[in-house]
RNA sequence: GGCCCCAUGGUCAAGCGGUCAAGACAUCGCCCUUUCACGGCGGUAACCCGAGUUCGAACCUCGGUGGGGUCACCA
């Protein structure tokens, strides 16, 4: 195999269009989502044209509202493109269905070229097909058909697909994948694919072909399923007598090893990871770095940057496993890089879903940017204000700093004490309070922190250190908890 | 089953014939003038197997094994 290099620019004859064209049946996958992601990057890294386009010519799994999914989901992710169904730069229609009378045009005109035939086979001709595998490749039967006996059929108006016509005999089409490297298929090993369906519809085989050439795509990317039938779409190319465009091949991101990410599993798209509070920015930064790396190993990068930091060397040929935990990690440093009020704005809806009410939000948000990954984590991480009861009291037990129930019990008696009085209840000055109650008593102020903080929450990890809960609480209740935590050791 | 493709720690990955085989996530430990977190430092952990080419192979070749894709009037 040989591994091609970047793009030379004196390899760019035309300008760089790349496209995006998911179909309208579902919500937008993530694998799916990258894909896009390096079309747009490559696309702009090469100063060229990103278009969307619609491929919607399976009436049968159209899913409603699919396509304004994809339209939300590419602005939420920032890849806007520059041509696309509500933007026609003049290649338009964007939207297959409404590209209709052409595919039938240019499906007849391969025939006139010899590049395709009409067949009218019935289905069950075609099942007699079938090998010991089940696999039924085609016969070229209707090729043998005279013009005449094809004219005679069509003005019967008896049902027909065009099929594609593979050369036969030995030799073979290849062509070299920017990410694969040469790739070559022999013509024994292709079948004689439909291209236009007797609906009159194309088959994506011959309707991706047709508007790549008419929309003057250059770049074709897309996922590795179709590293092998590339060939083919090549042989479609050359009948034509159009210029053949450069492939970049993707590999797929895996659940597991062996496993597909698929539209099945339920958290692998876009709306959803949204949903729960991952940053659209993080996502794209996470995905773009599945399956590449950039030169200088960052991680971290902001879209701008991955575009400039984009080339085609720097993509891995093999799967790669979908990791949420690494994702979660990168969220969490852009929930950190957000300002104080950006962070409280984006959690506020998980505040408000928590069943803590009435507390200041705000300022415990201070304290949450630094203790969320996500923003889904938020309700968890404030339950603890509302619910507060029976806990296990091993949780109090700390070797290194010597606590055990004795000095718990001793640690909240001491606490309450030098809490009762106490009017200036802020965190500053409650954790001078502590510090001084554990000096007066000959404790570590550890020991005090510590106590207090689990005895405040009930929780071994918290959003906060004691006096910060305990200002959060505010007097009454902080009281009120640290009475019954003590009359349970 | 035929054909196409892939193979570095648990995961993402760097590596392009000579490296003590990077880095990140996760994990473990230590430190943060003895609270949670943040942060800092450090540890554990990898070239699928077998031949060949070469003075020398994770890198090149072949075979095996494992995995993925494809073989639709789906894309």
């Amino acid at each position: 195999m040989s591994r091609p290099g970047a793009i030379m620019s004196d390899n760019v004859t035309r300008r760089v269009r790349t496209r995006f064209a998911p179909s309208p049946t579902g919500f937008m996958h993530i694998g799916n989502l990258r894909t896009g992601l390096y079309a747009y990057m490559f696309a702009k890294k090469n100063g060229g044209d990103f278009i969307l386009r619609i491929e919607d010519t399976d009436q049968e799994r159209y899913v409603e509202g699919a396509v304004e999914k994809i339209y939300s989901t590419l602005v939420k992710a920032g890849l806007d493109y520059d041509e696309g169904p509500d933007k026609d730069k003049g290649f338009g229609p964007y939207v297959q269905s409404e590209r209709k009378p052409l595919y039938k045009e240019y499906a007849e005109k391969l025939v006139e070229l010899g590049g395709a035939y009409y067949c009218f086979c019935d289905k069950e001709r075609l099942e007699s097909l079938a090998d010991e595998n089940g696999v039924k490749k085609y016969d070229k039967h209707c090729l043998q058909l005279s013009r005449e006996e094809v004219d005679a059929k069509l003005a019967e108006g008896k049902p027909y697909v065009i099929r594609q016509n593979i050369p036969q005999g030995e030799g073979e089409s290849s062509y070299n994948d920017l990410v694969f490297g040469d790739v070559s298929v022999a013509y024994a090993d292709m079948e004689d694919t439909i291209l236009l369906k007797s609906d009159g519809m194309p088959t994506y085989n011959f309707a991706n072909v047709v508007d790549d050439h008419l929309m003057g795509i250059t770049y074709v990317i897309r996922g590795s399923e179709y590293l092998s039938s590339t060939p083919k779409y090549n042989l479609l190319y050359d009948s034509f007598g159009w210029e053949r465009p450069v492939y970049m091949h993707l590999s797929p991101i895996m659940k597991d090893a062996t496993r597909k990410l698929s539209k099945r599993f339920g958290d692998a798209n876009f709306e959803d990871f949204i949903a729960r509070g991952f940053l659209p920015q993080a996502i794209i930064n996470y995905i773009a770095l599945l399956g590449w790396c950039p030169k200088d190993n960052r991680e971290k990068m902001t879209l701008a940057e991955m575009i400039e930091a984009f080339s085609t060397d720097g993509i891995s040929i093999s799967a790669s496993i979908f990791d949420e935990m690494k994702m979660r990690w990168l969220n969490g440093e852009y929930l950190k890089e957000l300002s104080d009020d950006e962070f409280y704005r984006l959690g506020k809806p998980y505040f408000d879903a928590s069943k803590a009410k009435g507390y200041d939000f705000k300022k415990i948000a201070l304290l949450l940017k630094t203790r969320v990954d996500i923003l889904s984590d938020i309700p968890s991480k404030v339950d603890f204000l509302a619910e507060y009861s029976e806990f296990d009291q091993n949780i109090y037990l700390h070797q290194k700093m010597k606590v055990d129930l004795e000095v718990a019990k001793k640690s909240i008696e001491i606490s309450i004490s030098a809490l009762e009085n106490l009017t200036d209840w802020t965190n500053q000055v409650l954790f001078e309070t502590f510090v001084a109650a554990a000096e007066a008593n000959a404790m570590k102020k550890g020991q005090i922190l510590w106590v207090v903080r689990i005895a405040l929450t009930g929780q071994l990890v918290t959003p906060g250190g004691a006096s910060e809960m305990a200002e959060i609480l505010g007097k009454a209740e902080t009281l009120k908890r640290l009475k019954f935590a003590f009359s349970r050791i």
